[in-house]
DNA sequence: CTGAAAGCGCTTACAG
DNA sequence: CTGAAAGCGCTTACAG
């Protein structure tokens, strides 16, 4: 390291008061244009460079850095989140600290402490389905947050969502629509916010058009796309099931390649849209979340609170897009 | 906000010293019971935490903060990396700021001086191809440095690069064992480090099978999947190209819709293993780099330098492998 | 417009 | 083992 130059060091060079150079630094107009120039002047041969860190343990300066806290990166669906956020704080002035709770909840709560800890300004969080602590507990304690993706109760804060339900109705209904009368779902746990609204939408879908649920075609267990690949087969194999609804993108990957080891395909529609998904034979339809804006509504939302300027707290439910794409077709 | 309680505060409260609470805070083990027991009822009734901002501004503190700049997280290639970067980083107790310069010199240049002002530890950095300050103008004025994916010279650092010469060479050579004579080269500008070391790579495939470089065959301004699809669709409406060789990702998934488009395909390898390369029929043959070592030896070796165990700066090269799925198959 | 001084929340020799 | 004091790099009333 080599202890680098502070402001003392750029004043006692350009031999003038530390609070000038400050004054300068923070970009003072009224300032003796030849006293500017020799601070100029120290600043640039002493490579100084102002302590954003030090400047903002100062009350009433803040650090304008957010955190965000998501499950793993390695889900295409969280990258385009992050992928927005950073775009939004970016644009606002705000640096992001990401970090991945890898939905556990112990390592969530850490994350959630040390990003405190840190004194970011301001958190956006995808809770983690099984929290290890409430949130009641150190709520009063964190900063500013906007929660996304599921909603958490009990606490004061934004939450930013997708119309899960309403979604996964409407993919179910264009399955039937298009012939399928035993529409399987395949999903990872209903402890997971997301997938349980996703599953109501499934069931009112069901009920509208007067099918009944059949436990036998309700997979809740697949966490993974190697999972979700065996129980789209088991599917096949065992039961009458005529069509295949994804709750997510591990869950439509996997029928995907269920359908290849079968060397023949069902009805499918996936919830979450994906890179390939029109690059697929026959296209992948799939209901998509408007994840760019739900990123940036997010942040905004954040900062906004952070500047004073937020309205009052709510959550935000953001409306599903169905794309049909041909993958919801019966083959004959 | 509502000022939070300082360490002042749970010593005031506790009845103790402040520096007893620095201690207890700290881990310190050699504190009286009975005043350790007084302090934690302090902080948890006050909600105490630590700021860890104003510990690191004390000499000898640093901060366990580490930046990243990356080009762009929509590039699936980055994605991986920041993960891995990510991973390592949390692991040895670093949290990550994550920026995207979007491949732009002066955005870039920004990010840096920012970073270097929130006073992160060190810093990863993918250097932007057209960079719009030298590296020597602020060396001095920078924390640690490793460099990814492209190499930087004339500054003290670390650099993690991948074989992209001999990867594409291979997959090259690859293409022309398999039958293919007039193997054409898409991709993006060679003033970008790995392209143009790819774009050596296949000029040695060529050279070393008594090919020549036909200037017809290649295609160096694919800057999006688009265009790739474009350039593909020229090349096989205009030339003999009988193969194409997909310098990055962008650029093999563009000779994929063009493929789709043309309703016939050439014989492909690509350059940076996709998702779902797999999925496709036939399955996508790529020469992948080992990403995640990328990430965490690019991590590891910042993180061990910062603590005073690095070894020599050095370029690190890493290996490639070719995957041979099927798609580098003549079709018949 | 500029200087000397106080203070942000914290850690660390220095005495006891 | 613990207390009172100095100081990290910075900003900001307070005087001039």
């Amino acid at each position: 390291m080599g202890s680098s130059p502070t402001m003392n060091d750029v004043a006692r060079e350009a031999g003038v008061a530390l609070r000038t150079v400050s004054r300068y630094v923070n970009g003072a107009t009224n300032i003796d244009s030849e006293l500017a120039e020799r601070i100029r002047v120290a600043i640039n041969s002493l490579g100084y460079r102002r302590n954003l860190a030090a400047a903002s343990i100062r009350p009433g300066w803040d650090s304008k850095v957010l955190g965000l806290i998501i499950g793993d990166l390695s889900n295409p669906y969280y990258t385009a989140l992050t992928r927005a956020i950073e775009h939004e704080a970016s644009e606002r002035g705000y640096l992001l600290i990401t970090a991945s709770s890898e939905e556990d909840g112990t390592r969530h709560d850490k994350l959630v402490d040390r990003l405190a800890e840190q004194r970011v300004d301001g958190l956006i969080i995808v809770p983690p389905h099984r929290p290890a602590r409430g949130w009641a507990d150190v709520a009063g304690t964190l900063p500013p947050i906007v929660f996304l993706d599921r909603p958490v109760s009990g606490v004061q804060a934004d939450s930013v969502l997708s119309d899960d339900i309403g979604g996964a109705r409407e993919a179910v209904q264009a399955l039937i629509t298009s012939g399928s009368r035993s529409v399987a779902f395949v999903g990872d746990s209903l402890s997971i916010y997301t997938l349980e609204q996703r599953m109501l939408g499934y069931e009112n879908a069901l009920h509208d058009t007067g099918h009944m649920v059949r436990a036998e075609l309700v997979c809740t267990d697949a966490h993974t796309e190697a999972q979700a690949r065996e129980a789209v087969a088991r599917l096949m194999a065992d039961t009458d099931t005529d069509a295949i609804f994804g709750a997510n993108n591990r869950a439509t990957i996997g029928a995907l390649w269920a359908f290849r080891d079968a060397g023949q395909r069902l009805p499918l529609i996936g919830f979450d849209d994906f890179d390939l998904a029109q690059l697929m034979q026959p296209e992948v339809s799939v209901v998509s979340q408007d994840v760019e804006q739900m990123g940036t509504l997010a942040a905004s939302l954040l900062i906004d609170r952070l500047n004073g300027t937020g309205s009052a707290q709510r959550d935000y439910v953001l409306p599903t897009t169905l794309h049909l794409r041909g993958s919801e077709q019966r083959v004959n």
